[in-house]
DNA sequence: CTGTTAGCGCTTTCAC
DNA sequence: GTGAAAGCGCTAACAG
C-alpha cells in the first residue's frame, strides 16, 4: 500500500501543500472554511504525516531514546515502566536499547540515537565519564543521567543517595548486633562503591567482625559464594549478617541458604539493596533499600520533557533521591506486611 | 553541534556526494583510491549517515517496532528480553511501545511505527482480528503474531498450545485427587480461554468437583479473591487445588493464603501458568507450565528478520510452542531442584 | 568508475 | 489567508 502523502490530500482538497501542513501544525493560520475542508479530506484517509520527514524537515520527532544495560533486568524494569508511565501519558514514542553491559555499545546506541534525532535522551550510563556523555553534550540533545551523578554543573540526573543507603544498612546491622558482618560487591559502579564504603565506614566494626567477600556480579555467583562463605567463614555456626550489593544476588544467596537448611534469619540475616518487587515475594522476604526506582524514572522522564519544552539545555536538573530502609523477614523474626 | 553531512564530506574530499553514498552502502562500486580518500575524511569527522534521512530516501532503516501490552509484566520481560536478545546482535534497533491494555493505543502505536518506516513489527497483541493487524496487513510490512494464533494462512505467528497445557495441567491435578478443584481465569484472552476450557475439558469431574471463580485480573485480585474462596468454598478445610490462569495472580494467592496459614500445598495446592522468572523464586515455589517465553521472543525476532531479508511478506511462518508441565512444591511436598 | 539530477514527504520563508 | 519554491540529508537512476 501506497503511503497517502500531504500532497495527495492538497491535490483533493484543491489546496496547496502548503497548508495542508499548516493545517496540521499551526490550524489558526488557516481560514475555518479551508480547514474544515481540509480536516474533511485527512479523515476520510485517516492521513497521519510521515515523522520521518517531518523530522528530516527539523520538527521535533516525539521520540526519545532510554538506553539502560539490561532489559530482562528487574532494576531497569522498573526504572523503564516509570520512565514509560510518563512518556506514553505525553505522547512520546521510546526508542529502547540495551548495551548489555558492552561500553562500546553504549556510544554506538547513542550515536543511533541521535542520528535517529530524538528529542531527548535518558541514559543509565556506565559512568559519568563514558564516552556516549562527552557525545551527548556536543550533540545539543536534551538528555539525563540515571542512576548516576556528575561533577560537571552542566549535567543534569536522577540518582539515589547511595551512601546515604549504605549508612542506613549499617545502621540496622548494627541493632543486629550479630558476630560477623559480610558484605558482598556486586558490581564496580561507582554507585556500589558508595554503598559498600558507607556501609563499611559506619558499620561497628568493634563489636562486629567486618568482611568483605569477592564480588559476585550474577545470580549464580550469589548461589555459588554461599558455600565459600560456609567454609571459609563458618556461617553454618557463627551468627552472621550479609549484605549483598542488590537485591537480586542477594536472592541467589538465599536460595542456596535455603537448600543447605541454614535458617533466615536466625542463623544469618541477609540485606539487599533496591526494592526490587520479588524482594517482598521471594522466599524470605528480604530486608532491603528502596531507592524508589519507579519514581526515579518518573522524575527523569518529567524533568526531560520539560527540558525539551522550554529548549533548557543550558539549565541542569539535579535530583538525589532519598533511599528508606525496608525491613523484612530475612532479618526480622516479626513477619511484617508490605 | 551542526550534523555534518555526506555533502561536507564531499567536498572535502573532492568528490560527488553520490560517491560517497557508495562509499557508504556500494563500496565496490567505487575504485580503492578514491573510496580511501573519502573513507579518511569520514573516519576523521566519524561520520555516520543520518538514518531519517537514509529512511526517507526509502533505505531500511534497521528499526524494529515491538509492541506489548505492558512493559512492567514479567510476561514480557522475558519476551522482549528473547526479542533483544537477537535484534541486539542482528543490529537492530528496537522501537518498543506498550498499549497498556488499550486496543485504541494499539493501532495508534502501530500507525506510529509505519510512519516511524520500520522495517518490521512483532506485535502481541488484543486479537487477532484488532484494527493493528488490518492495518499492518495493507501496509506490507512484515510482521508477526506473538502469543497469538490466526486462521488467515497469510499471518505468521510464534504462539504457545495452550490447549495442551491447560491439558497437562487436568492431568496433574487428576493425579493429585483432590476433592476440589477450582480454576481462576485471569482475562479473557484468547490464549487464557484456551487453557481454561482444556483445564475443565480434561479434568476427571466424577471424582473431583470442579469450580469456576470470579475473574482476577490483577496480583491484588488474587490476594483479595482468597477471603472469598475461603468463606464460599471452604478452601480451609476442603481439599482443594487451585489453577489460576497465570503465575502471578497466582502468587497474589500465596501470598494471601500464607498470611491465612493455610498450608501449601497439603491444604490448598496451586498451579500457575507461564513460568515466569518468579515462580521458581517465590514464597512458595510455584508449579506451573512453561512456555518458554524467552525462546518465543528469540524465534519470532529471527523469522521476522529472515521475512525482511528475503522480502517474504508473502510466505508466512507459524510455530507453535509445546509446553511442558513443571512441578515444585506449590503441588509437591517434595522439594524439588530447578 | 563517477557526477548530475530527481526525488523521498514535510516545513518554512517569502511573496502575492 | 494561501501558494510557490527551497531545503532537510540521503539514495537511485541515468548519463558520460
Amino acid at each position: 500500500m501506497k503511503q497517502i502523502t500531504i500532497a495527495d490530500i492538497a491535490k483533493e482538497a484543491g489546496v496547496s501543500k502548503a497548508t495542508v501542513s499548516r493545517v496540521l501544525s499551526k490550524p489558526n493560520l488557516v481560514s475555518e472554511k479551508t480547514r474544515e475542508k481540509i480536516l474533511l479530506v485527512i479523515n476520510k484517509y485517516s492521513f497521519t504525516p510521515n515523522t520521518l520527514a517531518q523530522g528530516l524537515a527539523g520538527m521535533p520527532t516525539k521520540n526519545i531514546g532510554v538506553m539502560v544495560d539490561e532489559l530482562a533486568n528487574d532494576y531497569y524494569i522498573e526504572l523503564t515502566g516509570g520512565i514509560d508511565s510518563i512518556l506514553f501519558q505525553e505522547n512520546y514514542t521510546v526508542q529502547l536499547m540495551s548495551t548489555r553491559w558492552i561500553p562500546e555499545r553504549e556510544l554506538q546506541g547513542v550515536r543511533s540515537m541521535i542520528l535517529n534525532r530524538v528529542d531527548g535522551i535518558l541514559i543509565s550510563p556506565v559512568s559519568a565519564e563514558s564516552d556516549a556523555i562527552t557525545l551527548l553534550k556536543k550533540s545539543g540533545i536534551p538528555y539525563i543521567l540515571i542512576n548516576c551523578t556528575s561533577s560537571d554543573p552542566e549535567v543534569s540526573y536522577v540518582c539515589c543517595d547511595n551512601h546515604e543507603g549504605g549508612r542506613l544498612i549499617a545502621e540496622h546491622v548494627n541493632s543486629l548486633g550479630r558476630e560477623q558482618a559480610i558484605v558482598v560487591p556486586v558490581s564496580d559502579h561507582k554507585t556500589l562503591i558508595e554503598r559498600v564504603d558507607a556501609f563499611c565506614k559506619y558499620l561497628d566494626s568493634t563489636h562486629i567482625r567486618l568482611i568483605k567477600a569477592p564480588i559476585a556480579r550474577h545470580y549464580q555467583d550469589g548461589y555459588n559464594l554461599v558455600s565459600l562463605l560456609v567454609d571459609q567463614n563458618a556461617i553454618d555456626t557463627k551468627k552472621t549478617t550479609l549484605f549483598v550489593g542488590n537485591d537480586y544476588i542477594a536472592m541467589g544467596m538465599i536460595s542456596r541458604l535455603f537448600e543447605l537448611n541454614i535458617p533466615i534469619p536466625e542463623q544469618v540475616s541477609v540485606i539487599g539493596f533496591d526494592d526490587i518487587r520479588i524482594a517482598s515475594l521471594c522466599r524470605v522476604p528480604l530486608t532491603t533499600v528502596s531507592q524508589s526506582i519507579h519514581t526515579m524514572g518518573r522524575l527523569a522522564a518529567l524533568a526531560l520533557i520539560n527540558m525539551i519544552r522550554h529548549n533548557q539545555d543550558n539549565l541542569s536538573y539535579r535530583h538525589i533521591i532519598d533511599p528508606q530502609l525496608i525491613i523484612r523477614e530475612s532479618t526480622s523474626l516479626v513477619p511484617c506486611k508490605d
